[in-house]
DNA sequence: GACCGAATTGTTAACGCTAACAAGCGGTAA
DNA sequence: TTACCGCTTGTTAGCGTTAACAATTCGGTC
């Protein structure tokens, strides 16, 4: 900045103003200025910067399992909302949500200053841990439930599965089966909660509920269980002729081992998921699901964030973003519904 | 740190020595200054440190379109690994590889002092664009390929290709068929160039080569085509059997559409994939495909980039990372090869 | 022509840390 | 005893920027 100062004839003051954007810099000075910048190829020091103002414009992004689509494209979401308002983003991955991992990487984003964080927590664990923890800034929780007092952004699981349930229920099913996945998720407990409610409101019997841990595997094992309950509980309350699958992985693994008892999907039993990934459209058949906006979500938590940093709020506000009904072949009427 | 400093009643040199591990510190000081540090809560302001050090122990990783299966597990390795190594990472995720936009995600990252940036570019035009940038820090590429001089590192695609088509010559098929990525994407490049390469060795004919550009419904569209083919290839040369589609997305769409044409997989036609995504165990039939070992590709990479930051060297190695073949029910033997 | 206020520019002192050097303090060898 | 060494600790001066204040300039007014 000195030599940017000294080749341009003016204080440094000065071409920190110009960089700045001061008011009070003539237009003379200013493009003076400008164009040494460009000549010199100067680029001024954050570091200093962040000292001098003691801002560091950079968010942290932690989150666990980044390879599954969901917190894939979420962390993308919240990393590109974060750039469009002018802040670098770190993002740190965790493999498993412990308290210590949890604890260590918030260190080491504090280390570096970040202004906040931005927690991509949907396991009950990692939340209470999270909430248990003194966070050295703002921490926004994404999925991360509102039943603790962090402010944070969902999509709201439990109308979705709600939305899926209905679907269902309104194309002729009598009831709904449900494989949930693995219970300390409040995704998977969320999505439950939702295809239960929708069940009993509607009068039907609530099936008991199958587990998965998200993983095709286990949604192929589930679909084995379901295959042996179709023979046996055919013409029962609890029949089985459709089932919602908490996620599209397990619901693949759901459709195989359908496919390979000799059931058809949708005529014998029809299935759905939940996250609409990119392959659910080509799934053996097109998987009725449930599509989630990542760029919502993300932009909302990085906006509740910046509220809190910047001391616009200090509430643990919960947003909630809209889900969306994909509905495919997996899931073709059954019989005309009343009124059609 | 002056409060530390004054509590422990030492100078802040002694803490700054303390923190840093100094040799020459009694051990009773280090006790009373590592004992208040706790008390007091105290960790060091990383954006001082840099600004004393001209070291900010940061990378930056630059990539595109981090929601498919292959970015995210690679960033995610890339960030593993830098963590391991004591650096922070930022990442910036760019939805499309153009120069501007790679200018800017640089601009954005040197801004902030990043000493060294991975780049995931397996576009032939990003790299290029990112090998005509002058880089204010050195650059390492993943699957940016070795033709321009960046260092980098890649999975051997072409050889992963070369297994696939050789396996599936050696269960019984005249010849295999290709579904390649987009034209400019180097993976898709040296995947059809190691499938070409591999049938001119078995003097095999060489069909003509399909494109999708790796999206599920790109490949149900080949996939139609490949159905057409089936019928008037029959008998012939170029007889369709067997076809390699270059990833596990697209043959997904290649199986909906050969299963729609009445075709079975694998007696009629053999289907192998590239991936090795969670869901290709599962697709209807399982997909026989390649895995690449994204740990070792980040930790390679954050490898070789350090070893330019710390002047170990400075030619532009380009290393590569052995592919795994998976085998499934998608390839099944159609007869027994010679030998069994 | 002196004076005022606003606009512009310059000067100085932090920000919190580390590097480099200086100082103190025992112990050892001449 | 003196000189010198090694270990430990303290002092000082930056690192590159911005904030706060001081100084200068300029156009207009009385």
């Amino acid at each position: 900045m000195t030599d940017v100062a000294r080749v341009a004839g003016v204080s440094h003051q000065t071409v920190s103003r110009v960089l700045s954007d001061h008011p009070n810099v003539s237009a003379k000075t200013r493009a003076a200025v400008t164009q040494v910048i460009e000549q010199l190829g100067y680029r001024r020091n954050s570091a200093a910067r962040a000292l001098a103002t003691r801002r560091t414009h950079t968010l942290g992004v932690i989150a666990v399992n980044t390879t599954l689509h969901g917190p894939a494209s979420t962390v993308a979401g919240v990393q590109e909302a974060a750039r469009d308002r002018g802040y670098l983003t770190s993002a740190v991955t965790l493999r498993t949500a412990t308290q210590t991992a949890l604890a260590e990487a918030m260190q080491h984003l504090a280390g570096w200053g970040v202004e906040g964080i931005v927690a991509v927590t949907p396991q009950r664990a990692a939340v209470r841990a999270l909430a248990a923890l003194e966070a050295p800034c703002p921490v926004v929780t994404v999925e991360g439930g509102h039943t603790l007092d962090l402010p944070g952004v969902s999509l709201d699981q439990s109308l979705g599965a709600r939305m899926i349930t209905e679907h269902l229920l309104a194309s002729g099913h009598a009831t709904v089966w449900h494989v949930a996945g693995p219970p300390d998720w409040l995704e998977s407990e969320a999505r439950t909660q939702g295809w239960e409610d929708a069940l009993r409101d509607a009068g039907a019997e609530v099936p008991p509920v199958l587990r998965g841990d998200w993983s095709p595997l286990s949604g192929y094992q589930a679909g084995q269980q379901l295959a042996g309950r179709f023979r046996t509980s055919r013409g029962r309350g609890t029949g089985l002729t459709a089932v919602f699958v908490a996620n599209d992985q397990m619901a693949l693994g759901v459709l195989r081992a359908l496919r390979e008892a000799g059931l058809h999907t949708p005529e014998d039993v029809a299935v759905a998921g939940f996250d609409d990934i990119p392959e659910a459209e080509f799934f053996p058949p097109p998987l009725t699901t449930i599509r989630q906006d990542f760029a919502s979500i993300g932009r909302d938590s990085i906006g509740l964030l910046l509220d809190h940093i910047e001391g616009r709020t200090d509430e643990s506000t919960h947003l909630v973003v809209a889900p969306e009904l994909i509905v495919r072949a997996s899931t073709a009427r059954r019989i005309a519904p009343p009124g059609t």
